[in-house]
DNA sequence: CGACACTTTTGGATCGATCCAAAAACGGGG
DNA sequence: CCCCGTTTTTGGATCGATCCAAAAGTGTCG
């Protein structure tokens, strides 16, 4: 309708039309308690009267905040990950963020030219997921640069260098295996990733403890391989065929664990009953599965929400204690870890 | 290491390193031909040596391109729009574009939010899934700003204002009745959504085409319900224990789809063989779910990166003639379609 | 050697907000 | 009516790049 390409809008052409100053045309805008009330109001009614646009460009280079977060995840694609910005997103919503996204794909390179980017952005904050084999120094770059940085859901180095939200694998694996015990099983093996971080120690740590409790350490196994839905289909097809089949399976996630239950029916064998199968993550689709596949729940969205919420408080206070917000990993048991699947209730 | 919060270097710090004018070297940082080699070299030398970092927004403040784009979708948890995400990412990256992103939870208001703040920071272009009930006049709005808009899937009106990219549903929906046809099936039944929208529009037009020129007009049936996989479940179940039931389910998406099967196998019917299940999407899952999943493919990636493309083209010319990129949504055959359901292979 | 075309480089103005120190307006008490 | 402490408002400087028209440098040729 309008669309005549007239000048852009500016606070002095509002300053000119509510007869005050540039100045205070940016107190109001910037929602100072400064102005007076009646002032505000015939600046606020001249900005809507001239069709402004706050220019964030503008304000940023004077300013330097520009109300922008950077996320970095392995791969969107991952329903995994979709939970996990869903919640990011929601959180930033609500309180006037947007966030940049770019996907590693578990790629340093590409890892390191987004965070280049977001550097020349000057985002507020930054949410890491880092790809696998990201150096310690990388993270301190970081905080050199002086971008406060929450990593999530893997850490580089042993433990995590400054703030933190993931998940309790380590207890989550643990209730597994004690569960797993309790059910009279034996040969527990662990299928887990071929990539050295953060997560999958935690979960091995939590495997060998609590194997170690049960006095199985001879019995303790750990399968490495890919982490695909089909992958662990093949994985498992192999474990089972082996000369010392395992009676249960722990998978590095969900998709592995589905894949583990389409080798068990492609063999004949009943889930839960011949071999018991555990995943993590408890997808939606886990619930779902035939028979209904026990996981460890990773809440992803909450871990996105708290990753979110921490980044904000960080941005407020950058010299704060840093904090490190471990979620609890409950399991989730079901038919597919129950030698007795009649019925199919949830534990919470 | 260093950490010094000296202040920072700009243009100015290293034109006196390298013994040039802010100008110049503002020339060698946009990568213009107009600089002699020599000096090109030298001021990048200073720059890597200053450890300059470039600051974008107060470029923008001058030139007006942002080197940013925003994206919008409805759900980023749904591992659809995880894949679109994924195409879109991979192609921005390699223009050095960088999406900003925000899930608007099909609201309105949500959506509107994020459209401001998107203009406020001025993005270059936009890609946009609209959220149901969107108006033609936001669309309109968006082109009055001056910013390029790209319709992604869904397009609001009959047919779309401006750029779109998506899929050919009508076709493949088409496809799959024929399909159907051929295997013998009368009682065709299409579970749709609820709301109305383009996407949705165009299966139930391809739907209505196929039933007719089968000759099967009376037998067309549309059931409309909410659609995920539960829902699907519940959905499918009334429909097959109704006195007239349907031998053939054509389902809004692959989710409502898995929840038939899962449907079908809680009657103890065969998918396929008792009744023929088809999905759209072609979502991983399709194909390892047992049995196998017919899926009309509307591979979210690649439109993903096709919509990124056309908004980089649009970007570099804002007058070119808009474009209409539908592409082909080819019927996959598998098991859970056919009658004699003895070998998975699959079309292309 | 000077005119001319062409390649490189340059300084000043500019984009549109925020910051800050100081000025103006206000209000109540003496 | 003036003084003084508060509350509001203000102008100029500033953030760090780009744009542009003009100046400087280079080379060729008659």
């Amino acid at each position: 309708m309008v669309s005549t390409a007239r000048t852009r809008v500016t606070l002095k052409d509002i300053a000119a039309h509510a007869g005050v100053s540039r100045s205070t045309v940016s107190l109001v805008m910037q929602e100072s308690e400064l102005v007076a009330g009646a002032t505000r109001k015939r600046v606020q009614e001249a900005a809507v009267a001239l069709g402004y646009v706050y220019n964030r460009g503008a304000a940023t280079l004077r300013s330097s905040r520009t109300a922008t977060v950077g996320v970095v995840v392995h791969d969107i694609a991952n329903p995994f990950f979709g939970a996990l910005m869903a919640g990011i997103d929601e959180t930033l919503q609500a309180a006037d963020y947007i966030p940049f996204l770019a996907s590693s794909g578990d790629s340093l390179d590409r890892q390191a030219r987004f965070l280049a980017r977001m550097r020349e952005h000057r985002v507020d904050a930054l949410l890491l997921c880092p790809a696998e084999e990201t150096p310690a120094s990388s993270i301190e770059a970081i905080a050199d640069w002086g971008m406060p940085c929450i990593e999530v859901m893997r850490h580089v180095g042993q433990s995590p260098l400054g703030d933190y939200v993931g998940a309790d694998l380590r207890a989550g694996v643990i209730n597994a295996v004690r569960h797993l015990v309790t059910q009279g099983h034996r040969r527990i093996t662990l299928l887990a990733g071929i990539a050295d971080h953060s997560a999958d120690r935690e979960r091995l740590a939590g495997y060998r403890h609590a194997m170690h409790e049960a006095g199985l350490d001879e019995l303790a196994s750990v399968d490495r391989g890919p982490l695909t839905r089909c992958a662990g289909r093949e994985r498992a097809l192999a474990l089972l065929r082996g000369d010392t089949a395992p009676t249960a399976l722990i998978c590095h996630n969900d998709l592995v664990a589905l894949g583990a239950l389409l080798a068990l029916s492609h063999l004949g064998l009943h889930a839960g009953r011949d071999c018991a199968v555990i995943g993590v993550d408890d997808i939606e689709e886990a619930a779902l599965a035939e028979p209904a596949l026990s996981s460890i729940a990773t809440h992803p969205r909450a871990i996105g929400r708290n990753a979110a919420e921490l980044a904000i408080q960080r941005i407020a206070h950058p010299e704060g204690e840093r904090q490190r917000i471990v979620l609890e990993a409950p399991l989730v048991i079901r038919a597919s870890s129950r030698i007795s699947s009649a019925v199919t209730q949830e534990s919470t």
